[in-house]
Order: structure tokens, then sequence, then C-alpha cells
DNA sequence: GATGAATGAGCGTTCATTCAT
DNA sequence: CATGAATGAACGCTCATTCAT
């Protein structure tokens, strides 16, 4: 019997109260970074007590880890949406980039936890998979890239180079958005995504 | 009186102190991050009593501080070795990223410990000059790619944008290596900072 | 949400733990000073754990000043117990002076803790207002003396002479008898007083 | 051989140094209350390095209370100053009680210092002996006092009480100066002396 | 199930004391 | 003798976690 499902049937449900947490813990951590977000702080944002958490995580850990997937599986949702799957090679990047790119900076949160997670007592153990690890988000573009390089439209070198190539920009810029350095419009979304396509292109 | 410097040629006198304890904080925060670097472990390691260290730094911030700031001037002091000053503008960009790139996974720790610092309490701060912030090594950076746009070899793109597109590549490749994902060889390196011009140059 | 209040009526409601931890301070610094007085041992007197401390005080200063203020408390409740407001001036004068003493001595702990106060870090900055400060206790005993004063009962001096002269014995003869040097009765607490008032009067 | 003591003969002897570490002791301890007197700044107060102190003094209690002693001796020395052997008794104990508060307010270091030490750390075993404790200044006193009584021209009353009540204004008038609140005069000073007299007179 | 008061290990930091120079 | 760099025990305080209610 798992606590967190709701029963079907149970009109009167509350917002399931692991949503509440795991929001609460987004929201803090995101504000403030890891230090400043003891559980304390997470269960008052959450509007439960402290103990309640562990009803629902095991131990913060846990919670901090669950959150990271949670956040990694809305981004890669958002990879799929009008994905062109029918289009030309460089239509499905460019739409792909974009996507990502737009994402980011529309949920500076999800961005800005996936940062502080990366480097954290937590993240450690998922340093090699950064945004964009595996699952299916990865295999999308994985294989895109694949494609590219069977297809010769792309430079032959490693597919981690590649991955580099691609993404390492979009992240960068992200962060430089979100910093406020720069405001990314539609237009610079898109030639910064055409250039990324420029970089990897035979 | 400076009683951190080491008389030159006073072959008995032990590497300093400071920069023992500097060395065994890099080491410890690289290998276990923020946490897991208690004073008294960088104190163990560094082969001191804990309160010696605060015989050479003010408290812990400083200390992390310090070291962040040794590091960067490292980083800087060498990009400009062997910079071939009067070469054209892509000869230059193309040893600059490669300099770069090559100091970043060869000095793994180094690599590590800016990561690290970026996303802690203690480099809240410093977020926004990541790698490549202030000073000299983003003057000669910026230089490069404001010429690149006054002689129209670049893309028409925000400073920001062309920073992201020129070295974003050249930081998540650096991590891929530090993660034993690729081994990167002076070809690939090369390879990889072509790429990065290929992105931004018109 | 008062969490110290103690329900009237309540029998199972045990002494408030911030009640408990006040006695305990009071007992551990009385007997041997600040010094020897870490919040551990408070703690342990207290028979909490030392973070329970906080939960009740914001840090060790607060705990130690609040402290200060419960006992002074104590010491003014006391002196207008049966006071003879109707009474004749000297009649009131050694009605106080007496009700002073009976405190101080039949309150070792309180007496103690204040002089081991005033001259601690904590208490530096009520170092003037040492025992009979501020508030009702040293109006009373203001009022009095200036009575005094303006009726030529009492010498022409300044009130701060006229007040060392009323009460610096008092203290000084608690505290000989707090440290074993006099057993102080009934009569020898009358005569004291007595003495003093000769002290002040015309 | 003790290392304190100046050779004779040795005609450039520098003035003590253990002289300048009970003065900078002193100095540092008036100042900022024994919390803030670390070794180290008493150290640099007195212009030597930390370990000398310990070639003069056993440990930091050995000097604490070393320095009191001194300071009792000055003031002891100062009561017998032009000390009227001849007169009446109510002219040696005004001559006492106002040479001793002039001391007090004259010296507000060594005043400032015995009021600290009481209540520290290390004076806790001195405390049954506040000013004029033991030795020649305390048989002046008794001595006196017991005169007193005997040819009954003061109060039958046990010697600790006519101590405080002869001695207890003068200490506390003497801290209300040195805290400002009062601007004691010569004709003060007498005036205060006086009422003691009247205090304990018959 | 939900709570939050209680806990105590672990942190950063200070400072009396030692001892190699 | 004098020094002051080095030490580490001891402090005040935080916070993840538990458990009685």
């Amino acid at each position: 019997m798992n606590v967190h499902s709701a029963n079907i049937g149970d009109l009167v449900t509350a917002p399931g109260k692991r949503e509440e947490i795991l929001r609460a813990a987004l929201e803090v951590i995101a504000a403030q970074g890891f230090h400043g977000a003891p559980i304390a702080a997470i269960a008052e944002q959450a509007g439960v007590g402290a103990g309640t958490i562990y009803r629902y995580f095991e131990n913060k850990d846990v919670l901090i880890r669950e959150l990271f997937q949670e956040i990694r599986q809305r981004i890669c949702a958002g990879l799929w949406e009008d994905y062109p799957a029918e289009a030309e090679l460089p239509v499905r990047f460019t739409h792909l980039g974009a996507a990502l790119l737009r994402h980011l900076i529309s949920n500076p949160r999800d961005f800005q936890y996936l940062e502080q997670f990366h480097n954290s007592p937590y993240g450690v153990e998922f340093r090699r998979d950064r945004i964009l690890g595996k699952g299916e988000d990865s295999d999308l573009c994985r294989g895109l890239l694949e494609e590219g390089l069977a297809r010769q439209l792309v430079k032959e070198l490693p597919l981690v180079v590649l991955f580099a190539l691609a993404f390492g920009p979009i992240i960068a810029v992200a962060r430089d958005h979100n910093l406020g350095f720069i405001e990314l419009d539609e237009g610079l979304i898109k030639a910064t995504v055409q250039a990324c396509w420029d970089g990897i292109r035979k």
C-alpha cells in the first residue's frame, strides 16, 4: 500500500502533501541554496510539521534526489511537445535545443535547483549525468546526434564532444539569462540554437 | 613581518604552511565537496592542528575564497603563455580555447573546485563570473570577441551569447573528461576548440 | 502559540522546561560562576539536551539576561509585601531595607547570581543598575529618599550618595552572611537597617 | 635564584618585564574585562611575546592573582600615609575612610580590576576577603572598630556588621563615581565618610 | 496519520599553554 | 632568555532525525 497514491474514489483528497513538500523544497532551495534549506524551513514553507516530511521521504537525501528526478522528468516531457519527428535533422535539432532553452529560462527555479543540486552533497553521484543524462531525453538527443554522424551531417567527433558542443552553450546562456546578464527573446533563442548547430555540423 | 614567506635560498624551510593548507583544502574539497570538508578534515590533510588554520586565514570563508582566487590566477596565467598576439583572430581564439581546455583537464582538482565553489554558500557572490569572470583573462577573451564583432568575423550576437557559444562547450567537455567519459587528446582538444569557432564565426 | 505556558489545572504537565532551564542556570552559575557554566553543564543540570536550551532562549546571552530580569522581578516583588505605605518615613525605610536584606540572605543563589552577573561580559550594560536599578523597586527607594530630602529628614547629599549610604551596607552584610562570616538573625537585620538610617538621617 | 630580582650591580637592567606585564594586564582587564583579555592581548600591550609571560608567571591564574595582591598592597600602603595615630577615634576613622575613598576614585583601574576580579574564575576563592580583607589594612580597620567597641563609642554589633556599615557605602559611592553617576569632590568625600561614622557610632 | 519538542553529533572558532628556534 | 607559531580541548550553536502524544 503506497501511502502516496491517492485512492481512486476518494473525492476529497487534498492536493497531495508529497507534492506540497516537493514544491516547498524547490522554492526554498532555489531561493536560498541548499544551505539555508534546513528541513524545518521546507516544512514551514510546505505548511506541514517537520516530522511529516519523514512520512513521505526516508530522509533529506531522498527528498532532494526525488525532486531532482521530478524536475528532470518535467524537462524531458517538454522536449517531446510538438516534436517534428518527420522533419529534417537540423530542424529537429533546433526544435530540441530551443525547447530545452525555453524551458530552462521559463522555469528558473527548476534550472537553479539543477545547478544547486549537482554540486551538493546530495548530487555528487549524479554529477555524471548533468541535465540530459540518462533516459528518454538523452536517447532523443543521442539518437539525433548519432543519426547526424551516420549520415555525415555532423562532425566526426565522439558523441560526448558533440553533446558538449550542442548543449554546453544552451546551458551557459540559460544561466546568464537567469542571472540577469541578458534577456533572451525568441530571436536570440533561435540564433543561439542555430549557432550550436553551426558548431557541430560538418 | 611576513611569516609566510619562505626565504629564498633557505633550503631547510618547509614549503609554507599557508600553501600546505590551501593545497589540503583543494584536495579535500575537490574530492568530497564542501560538505565533507570541515576544518578538521582540512587540517588533518594538511598535517596541522585545526587552530593553525586560523593563523593563516581569518575564517573558513576567507580560506575558501582565497583558494578560489588562487586557482583563478593560475588559470589566467596559463592563458597568456605563448599567446600569439600578432596572429590572425581565429588563431588567437583557438590558442586561447585550447590553453583553457588543457588547463582544465590537466588540473582536474582546480576545475572540480571551481565547480563546487560557484554553487556553494561561499561562492554565491561570484556566481556571475564563473570560470573566466573578471580580470585579465576575461579582458583577453572579451577583447577577442569584440574584435571579431567589430571586424565582422563573428556572428552579430550579444557578447554574453558569444561567450556561451565559445566557452560553454569547453567547460562541458572538460567536465566529461574529468568524469572519465572521454579521454581528450591533443587532436580532440584542437577539434573541439575549432568547432567552437565554427559556432561563433560568421 | 506559547509553548511554554503550563495549562492551569493540567496536573500532568511537568513544570515548564523553560523554568527548569532557568533554575539550572541559576544553580550552576551561582555555584561555579559564569566560567564553569557552559551550555552543556546547564543542560545537564536541567536534565535536557544542549540543543533544547535553544528552543527556549535565542542564545546564551539571552538566557543569562532573562534570568537576571527574573531575579530582579522576584526581589522587587518582595519589597512591596506588607509595605506600610501610610507609616512614618523611618518606618517605611527600615521596612524596605529589612525586606531587601531578608530576601538577599534567604535566596543566596539569587544574590550570588546578581553579583556574578554584574561583572561579566553579559552584564556590562547593566553595570550601572546593580541591585535596585530601574523600575518600581528603584522608584520606591528613590521616592523615599527624595521625600526625606524634601522634608529635611535626611542629610542634604546627592541622591546617589544617599543610595550608597542606605543600601551599600545591606549588600555588604548580605555578602558576609552568604559567605558564612556571620549569621544574621532578625535582631541583626533590624539593627543593621536601623544603622543605615542613622547614616542618612539628619 | 629568583629570576625576577634585578641583580645588584647590573647597571643596565631594563625596567622589569614583570612589572610591565602586570601593568599591561591591569590596563587590558580594567578596560575590557576578563573576557577580552586573552594572554595574547596582555602580551601585546606589554610589548613582549606571549611565551615570555610564562617565564614570569606560572600561568594566567597566577598572573591575575599576583596582580590582585599588588593592587591590594598599593591600597593598604596609602591608608597609612599621614595617619593621625594619636588623634581621636572619629578623626582616625574619617581619615581612614577618606583615604580609602580617595584612592579608589583616583585609581579607577585599580578599582575596576578589583571589582572584575572578585567575580571571576580567578577570584572566587578570594571572594571572602573583598577589599580590605586580610593583612595590615584589615588589622588597622579592625583595630579601630574594636577600639570603638571597647570604648563604647560605636554600636554593639558584630565586627562584620560594623565593617559593612563603615565601608559598604564607601565602595558603593566609589563605584558610582567610576561609572560617572556622580563627581565626588573633597566635600562629598568628607560628608560621605562622616555619614558612615554616623552609621556606626553609638 | 500528523505533529513539533527534544535530541546530540558535529560544526567553526578561540585561546591558554608549549617548545623549537 | 625571549619568542610566537603551533596546538587541541572546549566552547556556543545548528539541524537532521526521532518519537511521545
